[in-house]
DNA sequence: TGGGACCATATGGGCGTCAATGGGATTGGG
DNA sequence: CCCAATCCCATTGACGCCCATATGGTCCCA
């Protein structure tokens, strides 16, 4: 398993600290990073987490539009600018600063989510909502796995 | 016989561990399956399980699409996001999580329903009734068995 | 044909290990 | 000099692994 998959919530302690689940620390230490790059999703209100080679993943996501379109100098905005470095703590675990508190509405707990080659951090019900929202839009659109 | 079919019901233990029947076990062992991949269900309430091969299935769904579309996005955090992997112990048996019970509604007792190249855990009652409803439904529109 | 031994599956519980969490100590920067 | 981030160590609680027991069905033999 070298890929971010499913979801786990954790407690933020007294400290404001929270621990990544296990399998995705595995995750990092096989790609051997440990620092991590973090920024605000596009859509949704969470923030995406991965090592220092994400910032590859959107910059092509970037060259695929027009480079002088309002979108792409939105994305670029947000990429480049407003993204932040977390360390991991030997324990394994990242502090939850303001930054992260403000966009995701993370009080208390925090839903780590799988995607594949990075994570998210979402607060726990937006993220049950945010699924329930998607899973009703796939039924309609008969998404099956056969 | 290497596909899964028929259905079971089993008792969860007062560890919240279930059996999974026999019949179904000796499929997964045929395909040196030890991790299992599960995911809600689109259409019912019941959680769907097999090998990492569904996972498969999705990302060729997700591959056919536009990477970076909306629909992708939404589809990934579905897929990547919403899936959880199980692994049963020595004896066959796996942990009823909270992730199944508050989806399936299943509290003391699991319905393993056969679904071919998966299976499906089900409240047995929810089972029984969308059963039932599926049957009332073909008749009233003339199907024949085939 | 009936009884009994045998076998496989399902179920129950003890125990060790590891991840998650909490709190004290130390260090470095403002 | 103080605050806060980081490190280190202790606790606990869940999960995985092991072995024991129950239960039901099948096969064999009298």
């Amino acid at each position: 398993m070298n890929r971010f998959l499913s979801h786990a919530a954790n407690r933020i302690d007294a400290k404001g600290r929270v621990s990544v689940p296990s399998a995705f620390r595995s995750v990092l230490s096989d790609g051997g990073v440990r620092e991590l790059y973090c920024f605000q999703d596009f859509v949704f209100p969470a923030i995406s987490v991965g090592g220092p080679e994400l910032l590859d993943r959107f910059e092509k996501q970037m060259a695929a539009e027009d480079p002088f379109s309002p979108e792409a100098n939105e994305m670029s905005l947000l990429v480049h600018g407003g993204g932040v470095f977390v360390k991991l703590d030997p324990e394994g675990r990242l502090m939850v600063t303001d930054f992260i508190r403000d966009f995701t509405g993370i009080s208390t707990d925090v839903m780590f989510v799988g995607r594949g080659d990075y994570f998210q951090l979402w607060e726990p019900q937006a993220f049950m909502k945010a699924q329930a929202v998607a899973r009703e839009g796939r039924k309609s659109r008969g998404l099956r796995p056969d």
